[in-house]
DNA sequence: CCAAAGATCTACT
DNA sequence: GTAGATCTTTGGG
């Protein structure tokens, strides 16, 4: 089936919901210039971050500037630059006020391969895993930076869409998440169980 | 104004 | 397994 455009109603619930329900939907980046390709990935990992009741989110300490986006309406995009080095992509949920996000962590490359190797600077040939398995290298691989920052992902006719193409149902395993020091315990990142294009 | 931490990745031992 | 790269954001003086 043909990819749709997720709405703004997919991402109007709690954040654990929202990050369950994105597993297996698509994230398309649309080419820079009309000669490019699309870069298409399937979420295969991603995490929950509750704005208030949970320290380990970006919004926990109240809304500033940087993080703005997470206090407006769903399905919009908040891009953060960390470490000197990395861009991390994460989608609001929630009504507008409540800072609820998801995290995107691992994709598995569907179309766009080689545009994708190209912008991580690997060979051609490289193993699709080294693509776009984990938050920093599927910002890379699909060129977002904080150009992105407040997009909405439910518009078709942006840069960055999210989408539901029918990909069925499948087991999720729930885990700690990743590389946080406060709610390390919470188990509040979710895979697609068994896939091969996780981060770790 | 300055200092410190940070939702990471890569290379090297 | 450990370290280094590299810079934005934030909070305190």
């Amino acid at each position: 089936m043909p990819p749709t455009p997720l709405t703004p109603g997919f991402f109007l619930r709690k954040p654990d919901r929202v990050a369950r329900h994105l597993l297996g939907k698509l994230l398309i980046r649309q080419p820079n210039n009309p000669s490019g390709e699309p870069a298409i990935g399937r979420i295969v990992e991603v995490e929950a971050y509750f704005g208030s009741n949970d320290p380990a989110a970006h919004a926990f300490a109240g809304k500033t500037a940087r993080n703005a986006v997470l206090f407006g309406p769903p399905g919009h995009a908040y891009v953060y630059f960390i470490y000197g080095m990395h861009y991390c992509l994460n989608v609001s949920c929630e009504p507008e006020g409540h800072a609820g996000c998801v995290l995107i962590r691992a994709l598995e490359p569907i179309a766009g391969l080689a545009t994708m190797a190209r912008r991580r600077n690997l060979a051609a040939n490289a193993h699709p895993r080294l693509l776009a398995s984990g938050p920093g290298r599927l910002c890379q691989a699909l060129a977002i930076t904080r150009a992105h920052n407040g997009l909405d992902l439910t518009e078709p006719s942006y840069p960055l869409t999210l989408a539901d193409d029918g990909f069925p149902t499948q087991p999720i395993d729930a885990t700690p998440r990743i590389g946080i020091r406060h709610a390390a315990d919470r188990p509040l990142r979710f895979t697609l169980r068994g896939n091969p294009f996780l981060s770790k």
